[in-house]
DNA sequence: AGCACGCCGACT
DNA sequence: GTCGGCGTGCTC
């Protein structure tokens, strides 16, 4: 007699399935989700991946039974090739994958009853004040929730549970708001400059048409990138498909809600790591009930299980913030072009700084491309000038150049806003004693801690370690000894309280940000123009529209620049290209200053010429000529462990384990760039292929045949590692 | 990942 | 003598 048996993928570090009896009368078809027995957890949540004809003899006495099929969409074979296909790629275990598509808050049952109140009888007996105001609010015979009543009527929810009592209310089960409601494509149609209305025709004949497509949109800052997709975006809601459009976290902001809002006339479904369990329950369910017809989200947006996907955009494709680079290690600009070929549909890569990538991508026509190159209403891209801190720069000890202070009084003469930029928090990233040279730094890193001065606190930044400022040098003793070396932006905002006085000064920074709202109140300050300078840190690079602002000075342009990581000049060119962008976005007579050693330096040229075109020509010729991405693949093993000698020996052992290529350049094991975080030892093995290899089988066959790290030490796998520290 | 099992240090 | 640290191994 045969029972029939199927394969279940569990959301564990495990890649392989395990097998399971169906038990008599349950039907069951891959893709279903189950609860299953696994081991010492007892019923766990699995889907299943496959039917399994011959199961392994030696597993008869093992195997137990499915224990329930849950009453859920089954997931896709679309999403299911997807989790197999990224666990594939990037090494990970494809339970792990699995788990990122489960997401679901664990709250798969209804939602939460609501409780309304309707009227349903005569007046009560006793007519008191706060019941007649009760009785006229529901005069109207509407149906509210509790809660709200009770507010609209200025009363207790006591008061209405006395009048349901009576009979005068009654109580109802209100249905679940839904999680969103319909888009409309039609609700306000932008008016669109020549050049936007061919680009929007571009990409809405390519949604029309379907398929598997990637199309890069390629527009400058202020030209309506975001307007435009919007067309793409309205074209896949009248064909009543959903739409996914990924940003990076940080992006992820009311403001930019806002547009979608102006546009569509409702919100559309958010995903991000910060919703509660229950909105995350009830926005997994919508979305593969086909009840949610647009999801804004970040990177994890990829794994929803979407009843009919229609279109992918990628916002701000450049952004390093898609890549993953805990837990699981993947892109997810590239995963989202992997999404779309699974599922056959468009994918749209919108970005003014498109990734070296992209660009070799478009160039070689495996990506179509859409230029949108002028700025909208006129606007002008900001003249930029070079400040060379070798020969103009300030006197020691000061960060802004005369030139720029000058240009700031100026503007601030002639109440126009600057930005002043810095990537860097804090106060100074070094504290040295004067007396004997000692460096303050972290106990658990190999870093430095920065001086805070707002919260009056010493901080690490790799382990958010942090102490008060020590009353004497822990080495020499001396007292009063210490002395801040370079500048981060709180420090730049005692130098412009000084040379500018009487300016209203705002410092932001992510560290300083205590709230979401207080942050968006704090930015639209600036838009009303209530500070005459800001002083910011890359928080301020994304897209928020300062109206006001005429004048850009980058106080340390070299700032990223040469640390060795093979994206360092793309990385500073997109960043410092995006902040220029928001001077005079509106009155195009905007001004930008790079302060910099190096003003020859590619990037630079680049950005003062105003020729983007030179700056991808010259680095990817670079690329191609070192082999780094796109034209060679990369893979980074990072060990780690409480020993520095464990962590290396681990290396040596894992790199002479690696299987001879003549095409694979096996580089370390190198202590890390930064040798120490958080009390663990690093050492890193880089792989590098050629563009066509496969490097996730190598990898495979090495790691089968390397012994398991044992004891402290870990081992990560990072396939295309976009940072190197 | 999560859980049990196991083997060594400081405490009710 | 036990409680509990985390290193190791397993989950159909």
């Amino acid at each position: 007699m045969s029972t029939r048996v199927i394969d279940v993928l569990v959301p564990v570090a495990l890649d392989q399935t395990y097998s399971y009896r169906v038990p008599a009368g349950m039907e069951l078809a891959p893709g279903d989700l189950v609860s299953v027995p696994l081991g010492a957890r007892g019923e766990t949540m699995g889907v299943v991946w496959a039917e399994n004809p011959a199961p392994n003899p030696r597993l008869h006495n093992r195997m137990k039974d499915v224990a329930d099929k849950l009453d859920v969409p089954p997931l896709k074979p679309e999403l299911r090739k997807f989790v197999d296909w990224v666990a594939d790629y990037t090494l990970a275990p494809r339970g792990m994958v699995l788990r990122m598509a489960l997401r679901m808050g664990e709250h798969l049952g209804p939602a939460r009853e609501r409780i309304g109140v309707r009227l349903n009888g005569p007046p009560p007996a006793r007519l008191t004040p706060a019941r007649a105001r009760v009785l006229a609010l529901f005069a109207d015979g509407l149906t509210r929730a509790k809660g709200d009543a009770a507010r609209e009527a200025g009363v207790s929810a006591g008061v209405l549970d006395g009048l349901i009592d009576e009979g005068t209310l009654a109580a109802v089960v209100l249905p679940p708001d839904p999680v969103t409601l319909p888009p409309d494509p039609d609700f306000r149609k932008p008016k669109f400059s020549l050049g936007q209305l061919a680009a929007a025709d571009a990409l809405r004949t390519t949604v029309d048409q379907g398929g598997y497509t990637v199309t890069l949109l390629d527009g400058v800052t202020g030209s309506g990138k975001t307007e435009v997709y919007f067309e793409a975006v309205a074209e896949n809601i009248r064909r009543m498909r959903q739409t996914l459009i990924l940003m990076p976290e940080i992006a992820l902001t009311a403001q930019s809600l806002d547009r979608f809002t102006a546009r569509f006339g409702t919100r559309p479904a958010e995903w991000h790591s910060q919703l509660s369990p229950r909105t995350r329950a009830r926005t997994w369910a919508a979305v593969a009930a086909n009840e949610v017809s647009v999801v804004v989200g970040a990177r994890s947006a990829l794994f929803l299980p979407y009843a009919d996907l229609g279109l992918i955009v990628v916002d701000e494709e450049h952004d390093p913030a898609y890549k993953q680079e805990d837990g699981a290690h993947y892109h997810a600009r590239d995963m989202a072009v992997v999404r779309g070929s699974v599922a056959k549909i468009p994918v749209v890569l919108a970005s003014a700084t498109p990734s070296v990538e992209s660009e070799v991508n478009a160039r070689r026509g495996r990506y179509k491309r859409i230029h949108l190159p002028e700025r909208f209403g006129g606007a002008h891209l900001p003249m930029i000038e070079a400040i060379d801190m070798r020969r103009e720069g300030p006197q020691r000890g000061r960060f802004i150049a005369p030139r720029l202070a000058e240009a700031v009084k100026n503007a601030f003469e002639s109440r126009e806003q600057a930005l002043l930029f810095l990537n860097r928090r804090g106060y100074a990233p070094l504290t040295l004693c004067r007396a004997c040279g000692f460096r303050l730094q972290c106990p658990n890193c190999d870093a430095w801690l920065v001086d805070h001065r707002f919260k009056r606190r010493l901080v690490c930044h790799h382990c958010g370690f942090s102490m008060p400022p020590p009353a004497e040098c822990p080495h020499c003793h001396a007292t009063e000894s210490f002395a801040p070396i370079g500048p981060g932006v709180e420090r730049l905002e005692h130098e412009a309280a000084e040379l500018f006085p009487g300016a209203r000064i705002l410092v932001l920074s992510s560290d300083l940000v205590e709230s979401m709202e207080r942050l968006r109140q704090e930015l639209d300050d600036v838009a009303q123009g209530r500070f005459d300078i800001v002083i910011g840190t890359q928080l301020v690079a994304k897209g928020h529209h300062f109206p006001k602002l005429n004048l850009v000075g980058i106080v340390d342009a070299d700032l990223g620049l040469g640390n060795g990581d093979p994206r360092a000049a793309e990385r500073t060119f997109q960043l410092l290209h995006q902040v220029v962008g928001r001077a005079g976005r509106e009155e195009g007579r905007g001004m930008g200053f790079l302060q910099t050693h190096q003003p020859e330096h590619p990037v630079m040229k680049a950005l003062i010429l105003g020729d983007r075109e030179a700056f991808y020509s010259s680095e990817i010729a670079l690329r191609e000529k070192t082999g780094y991405p796109p034209f060679g693949r990369l893979a980074s093993l990072v060990i780690t462990a409480n020993e520095r000698h464990t962590a290396e020996s681990y290396g040596r052992t894992l790199a002479a384990a690696a299987p001879k290529h003549e095409d694979v350049r096996v580089l370390g094991p190198a202590e890390a760039p930064i040798a120490v975080v958080r009390g663990r030892h690093r050492f890193r093995v880089l792989v590098k292929a050629p563009r066509a290899f496969d490097l996730s089988i190598y990898l495979r066959q090495w790691l089968a045949d390397v012994p398991r790290p044992s004891g402290n030490v870990r081992l990560e796998v990072d396939i295309d590692p976009q940072s190197f520290y």
